[in-house]
DNA sequence: GGAATAGGTGTTAATTTTACACCCAAAATT
DNA sequence: AATTTTGGGTGTAAAATTAACACCTATTCC
């Protein structure tokens, strides 16, 4: 008795993948989009994404996807849910399973992401996007501003080694609401991993800014 | 130009949904199973399953899953996630969405549930489960257990009149955690959105007790 | 040497959360 | 009719957390 007989009489539907790729551009968060010079949708902007391939699992299409694009290997990537609305794709029924994956501007390969026509877009200032995917942002955004600054997540966006101030320039971007620094700092130093080094960046000011590193997983 | 020649090179999948069917049973949180008796996984137990359909989204599947094995129409449901690994059912490539969902035992159709062969069983009594339906149940459990107390889902569990002493047997049967009945109570009655009523309930003891009613959305 | 710039630091009040123990009303039992 | 049994109902004080708030510092640039 051969598998495929249990359900050889059932429908079947294209996967996609659609990739909502944060990264930290000026102290504010950005999502990486795509002008679409093909059908469906051609004209309009929307997300990376991509199609699940035969023996691929749906979670290892969503990694490739995102490989293909910026030339990284191991990012933080995390599955938003399923968008399965009959016409959410005007060229076919496909059933698209959304992640969003949060990423370090300096690991980015510019060249890979400006081959694949994709540009940095501030969320504040997003676009008119085609198929569901200004919903999909919208559903990772509220994700992020939970828990940016109870989770771990903003350290896949900081550098390896960060100043207080752009972490705080980062929590305040993707939230919208500005921290009292003085909290802030007791809060992150209370924080057992976060760790200061004994190194300073003399980039961002005069005085220069001590440097810290996440030590969590 | 039609649509399908977009995507026809694609591969196609089966695209299941798995429910996760909550109910309270003698203050316990219950998750409704059934015996396969068909392959795959012929003899585990499993989670109510379905496929979408051609002309269905991927919510309205689920929905009509509930609405065979229940006999209701409007059930508070909610996705939890996509399910894509590649070897995820022995039987065939299938990607499946679960959702879960909360209702009350006094609506549901019994008979409609017995003839499916389904029983309600202890969430902390879970036996052997086929599939991925284990981790599909720990991960719809984790998010009752954060959101129990302070969201609204435990309203589509309980009666729409309840005592106190119902709603915290339902929280500490959900999180596993006893709570100051004093503290419990204080919390609820400062919540504009739980009324009392002036019903006083019998069954449960014999002073009886007041009978509240959840008014929010 | 002075201005400009971002970095750094503590204390107090307000709010929220936790801990904790006894009496009450009705029914059932003797 | 008195007593027991059962779950129902109530308040206060300590502890912990969160929020509000302003000034000096180190360095660079002019």
């Amino acid at each position: 008795m051969t598998a495929v007989q249990f359900y050889s009489h059932l429908p079947r539907f294209h996967v996609g993948v659609d990739c909502i790729i944060f990264a930290v551009d000026n102290d504010r968060l950005s999502v990486l989009l795509v002008r679409r010079d093909f059908e469906p949708e051609k004209g309009k902007w929307s997300l990376i994404g991509g199609f699940v391939g035969e023996g691929e699992s749906v979670d290892d299409a969503a990694k490739r996807v995102l490989r293909d694009l910026t030339g990284l290997n191991s990012v933080f990537i995390r599955q938003l849910g399923a968008f399965g609305a009959v016409d959410r794709d005007p060229g076919a029924r496909v059933v698209s399973v959304a992640y969003f994956a949060l990423l370090n501007m300096a690991d980015v390969d510019h060249t890979a992401v400006e081959n694949h026509g994709a540009v940095w877009v501030d969320v504040n200032r997003l676009p008119e996007l085609g198929f569901d995917h200004e919903e999909m942002i919208g559903q990772a955004l509220d994700v992020m501003r939970r828990k940016i600054l109870t989770g771990s997540f903003a350290f896949n966006l900081l550098p390896e080694l960060f100043t207080l101030t752009q972490f705080q320039h980062l929590v305040e971007a993707v939230t919208g609401k500005q921290l009292d620094k003085r909290n802030f700092r007791k809060r992150v130093t209370e924080n057992t991993e976060i760790q200061a080094t004994d190194l300073i960046d003399k980039e961002s000011s005069k005085r220069g800014a001590r440097l810290y590193r996440y030590i969590g997983s």
